[in-house]
DNA sequence: TTTGATGCAAATGTTTTGCATGCAA
DNA sequence: TTGCATGCAAAACATTTGCATCAAA
């Protein structure tokens, strides 16, 4: 790997990846940062999701028929998809023991997983709730 | 929803999806199909693989940064990606207990999961140990 | 004869890339 | 001063769509 140099829209995307929980696609980050870096570029927020997700610094999630989103948060949790609002939102469970079931009479190796949960998240089932008051 | 009427295109597809266990992309569909059907369109061929998923007669399979795959398999069953030849395999396992795990400490609510599993498929396990001796 | 399905081509949406220039070390 | 990072624009990809024509029912 090639030494990496600092850079500010570098910083910047990962300052807006911390402290957001939106899971933004590259197009929602860069109409972000565009807000203090009028002069940013599509390329540039792509390439440096992409270098930071190749480092293992974020995640990039990806979801049927959307664009990718990423995840400033790297530690074991779990994503859900609300059916109603189409928001990602954070799950805080992980299920280490599901390589090892999936690998029951299966002669190949399993090293790993990714899980999708769909349904409606806290905000949609709450509104509607309410709504049927 | 409208009445569906036959098509020779359309019964090639799925007759093709059938006999192979392949999870072809839509780009191999057409390649295929183009052989009993030269005159046939990609655009044909995306036309009916969404019209037989929506319907949920075939299975689509998303798989980060690749494109779309097709599976006539519609019973419970899940999929690893082999990351030595990128081939998509089939598991003879299903998690139904997922969900209810999922909406543990939750909110929300939870009706469902993808999950793909990712590692080294028979064919490929088989040839690393051979070389191995 | 009606209307869904097709072929073709153009359009769309997302992501990547080439290249000259800018900026960090 | 070196070479990674940037901005800009063009290209690459996967997929969808408009439209005139074709073919099931």
């Amino acid at each position: 790997m090639t030494a990496q140099k600092h850079s500010r829209q570098r910083s910047a995307i990962i300052e807006y990846l911390k402290q957001t929980k939106e899971h933004p696609t590259a197009d929602t980050v860069y109409e972000e940062i565009r807000r203090s870096f009028p002069h940013i570029s599509l390329g540039t927020v792509y390439r440096n999701l992409s270098l930071l997700s190749e480092n293992g610094q974020i995640l990039k999630l990806s979801i049927q028929g959307q664009p990718d989103r990423f995840d400033y948060r790297t530690d074991d949790h779990s994503h859900m998809l609300c059916r109603e609002c189409g928001r990602v939102v954070d799950l805080e469970v992980s299920f280490p023991e599901l390589d090892r079931l999936a690998k029951e009479n299966f002669s190949g190796s399993i090293d790993g997983h990714i899980c999708y949960f769909y349904g409606r998240c806290p905000a949609c089932v709450k509104a509607a709730g309410e709504e049927a008051c």
